[in-house]
DNA sequence: ATGTATGCAAAACATTTGCACCTGG
DNA sequence: CCAGGTGCAAATGTTTTGCATACAT
């Protein structure tokens, strides 16, 4: 019963955040837009503003239900927190997103910090590039 | 003579273009954002416009001269392409921004790639943190 | 009841663009 | 001279905010 992740999160239990929570769990794309979220609450009949779903996003993500990320082209996207931390490769003809976790890369990571003398608070590793895969429509 | 520079990407060696360059050849930070490259141009006495910096810096990055990146907080970050890749940690409290270059992460990013099936166009790499130096003005 | 949440419209930001004027080669 | 560059103001796209109303507890 996810609700209660909002509730213990301090939040009201509100059909907006309901619904925006079934949103981002139930997508196949894993890592959306506000906007796309938006669209999907239209989609499904819902009256909710796009101010809300910001709102409502910002505060996943302050409770730790959710993460944001910067991928190039202007519009964050945003990700349920499912507890397992991984890093994105994006695809930059298809837009798809994958998803790696490297214990390598973060030990080296935490070793760099370390010899510049800083504590590490986040950190955040995309690989943009072409996927070479039968779905991939290479538009060029 | 960096001059040469911007004539070579097909430039032409304008004012506005040459101060930019400069700023970013003398800048302590390395790293500065429009508007931060803008305020040093105001302060030098040069009447060039925001617009001019923004067009400036996009085409500099487009002739290879210079760096785009994105780290947290909205703004760019413009840098001066001086030929060796590398990636960044980023100080949250004072701004900071130390650099640095790991061969094994490199080579772990190109395997990764490979095995989702991705022919790599770029990536970007940021560590955030604190930095436990003397001077940091560690605000809290 | 009452403190939160929401919707809407307006504001805030970073960045881009249209256009008349200027300038480097 | 003239294509390309610049300044300014206005437009753009994304995200945030103020405020009156609505809702969860």
């Amino acid at each position: 019963m996810e609700n209660q992740d909002i509730r213990k999160a301090g939040l009201k239990v509100t059909l907006p955040r309901v619904k925006i929570l079934e949103i981002l769990e139930s997508s196949d794309a894993r890592h959306m837009t506000a906007e796309d979220v938006y669209k999907e609450l239209l989609d499904r009949g819902e009256e909710i503003g796009l101010a809300t779903v910001y709102r409502v996003l910002t505060q996943f993500v302050n409770a730790g239900l959710a993460e944001k990320h910067h991928f190039e082209g202007g519009q964050a996207v945003f990700e349920l927190d499912r507890g397992h931390h991984h890093d994105h490769i994006v695809c930059q003809q298809c837009g798809k997103v994958a998803e790696f976790y490297d214990e390598t890369i973060e030990s080296c990571q935490r070793a760099i910090a370390a010899k510049h003398g800083f504590e590490i608070t986040d950190h955040s590793l995309i690989i943009y590039g072409r996927c070479v895969r039968q779905n991939c429509p290479n538009k060029s």
